[in-house]
DNA sequence: AAAGCAAAGGAAAACGTTTTCCTAATTGCA
DNA sequence: TGCAATTAGGAAAACGTTTTCCTTTGCTTT
């Protein structure tokens, strides 16, 4: 690897060129009061100026201990969800002077545990885990490193840890409703056998939903992850296992907009399948208004994430509990909507 | 912010524990050979294994004037073509005992240079710029700092520089051969201004090819980015364009995927609208299979990208020029396909 | 047996900050 | 006038590494 000079000037430049010591830089570039003249600041202003000065993270970071890192090891990027979860972190966090380091932990623990060891390494001002899964380092770094935020998922260690996210049960029940409320009578229920809190929570709300109402419970199709490695595998398989069985619902649930995508696939790729039924997923993906104009869902609000993850991590809460709120976007409650 | 300490053990207290010298666990920890025996190398491990010790980044950055991040500047990551890209970036740097830093330069100069000089602040080992736009700091930053690599779109200041992609030009030809192949006659090609090298040799390529086959040329709808922010928008207008003027193409072909998706919403909410042309796209999107099914596209490699990326910021050549393979994916050549 | 050389490993400098002590000058107040 | 408090600013320590010297020891070669 061909190495290169990184930065031009240091802090001693400043001063040489401002004419004070670099003490008085430092406290200048941090804005630390009643220790510099009007003056003197505006000497040192126009040194950082000219020389284009910035501070090295690496002497900041040695000093501080902390850096100015904050990680966020998303389960899964290939979401397009949890890419706008990131942006929107990432958006926020900058506007508080932190910046964020993104990673794939593609739902595996070992993968996971590198990106944690690794951000440790960093110091890591926080770790914000969007989608956790459980996994040694969890428990080792919650005791004694960086501050976790626990995004989506709750800590699947079952500690008590900070949590930002929908209220899954009540949009669950939600769900339920509103299906019964359509008229839906046969609905038959796609979820992967995840041990997600978020998973868990949406599958109980439903069927509480259901049950509450004196409504027959959906059909359940539970897709184990060696079936198919993600969401639109699951959804994709557990349909196929209804169009083979020849018995179709008049609509179906998926936990996940993916798992619909998945589904609407099988349907699609099944030789004289029977009108598809209407569909209802959770997170209202941002490609759902342009390519999925059928499928109706429960919005997740993206774009407030990034500020409740800044709260989580400013506030003096200890374990905050930040519950965003969900709504239901109702597109098209057709049967065989899908299939124009 | 509620600081807390970030690491337990330094080298220090590995050094202590081994009956050894800082000097000596550093340079076991690095591998360096000939400066310990192999009694001493194992007492060390040790020490490490049961301290659970990783080097603290910032004392080595420090040192080293250098860090192990390589920043990757993406243009618009709700474009899951560039988060598939950046996903294979992250491995492959990963392997190579680099971390990614993802960021969203949302295609803006000013915010494409705070974080380009965020990264110089983070002595980030190298820059990749995954659609770059013209910036002052790009200059400066090549002149002196860490080493830039250009991704899918050239350095937009015009001078030589590390890049990686596909033949675009190359793509472009092959996009109108296989509409003159496929007996389309009056093709229509959406693309955005943008000053991109990509689109601009896409769309010199496929001019190309229609000229050389002596076909009549595409007629073309261009849009500012004023006009719709993303290529979405840019797609979704310029397809009202053409259904307000009457005269629908027999294919659309747009310099993006996302410009045909939003090619297929405008004719999907139009009162009335005629068939829906045939359409290809460009970057063959991984929704594709699954929520685009009729969309034929140039598919780009996106599990290569990583691995190019690495080899451009290992190997010894100044400014490589690293040129991927890309393919035609057929996957409806009907009008009216999408409408079904 | 002397000279040379490689292996093993320690002491200490250096990297760029922030922050704790200091000191000196100035101001405020009785 | 005298004393305390505040303001302004510098010197130097500390953060955790890597790496350059340097020394010692043991072995090989004449």
């Amino acid at each position: 690897m061909a190495k290169r000079a990184t930065q031009s000037g240091s802090i001693k430049d400043v001063a040489a060129l401002a004419g004070v010591s670099i003490a008085t830089v430092s406290r200048v570039v941090n804005g630390v009061a009643n220790k510099a003249s009007d003056e003197t600041i505006e000497r040192v202003r126009q040194a950082i100026a000219a020389l284009d000065y910035r501070p090295t993270s690496a002497g900041r970071n040695l000093r501080q201990r902390t850096s100015r890192l904050v990680a966020v090891l998303a389960a899964n990027l290939a979401n397009p969800a949890m890419t706008a979860i990131a942006a929107s972190a990432e958006r926020a966090l900058r506007e508080n002077g932190l910046v964020m380091v993104l990673c794939d932990t593609h739902d595996e623990p070992a993968l996971q545990d590198e990106y944690m060891r690794e951000m440790v390494a960093q110091q890591a001002r926080a770790i914000v885990l969007l989608g956790a899964v459980d996994s040694p380092m969890l428990r080792k770094v919650r005791a004694t490193a960086a501050p976790l935020v626990f995004v989506n998922r709750r800590d699947p260690t079952g500690a008590e840890s900070a949590f930002i996210g929908i209220d899954n049960r009540r949009a669950g029940e939600d769900v339920a409703a509103w299906a019964l409320a359509r008229g839906f009578r046969r609905a038959a229920l796609i979820h992967p056998t995840t041990a997600s809190s978020a998973t868990r929570e949406r599958v109980m709300g439903i069927v509480a939903g259901f049950t509450a109402a004196g409504a027959p419970l959906p059909e359940r199709f539970v897709m184990s992850p060696d079936v198919g490695g993600d969401h639109l595998e699951t959804g994709f398989e557990a349909a196929r296992q209804m169009l083979g069985s020849g018995d179709v619902p008049d609509l179906i649930i998926g936990t996940s907009d993916l798992i619909a995508f998945g589904a609407q696939r099988a349907w699609r790729e099944w030789p004289a399948a029977p009108p598809m039924p209407a569909m209802i997923g959770f997170d209202d993906s941002p490609m759902n208004a342009w390519l999925a104009p059928h499928l109706n869902s429960v919005r997740i609000p993206y774009a407030a994430y990034g500020q409740a993850i800044v709260d989580a991590l400013a506030g003096d809460v200890v374990n905050p509990q930040i519950v965003l709120d969900h709504e239901i976007i109702e597109r098209d409650t057709r049967i065989g909507a899908t299939d124009r």
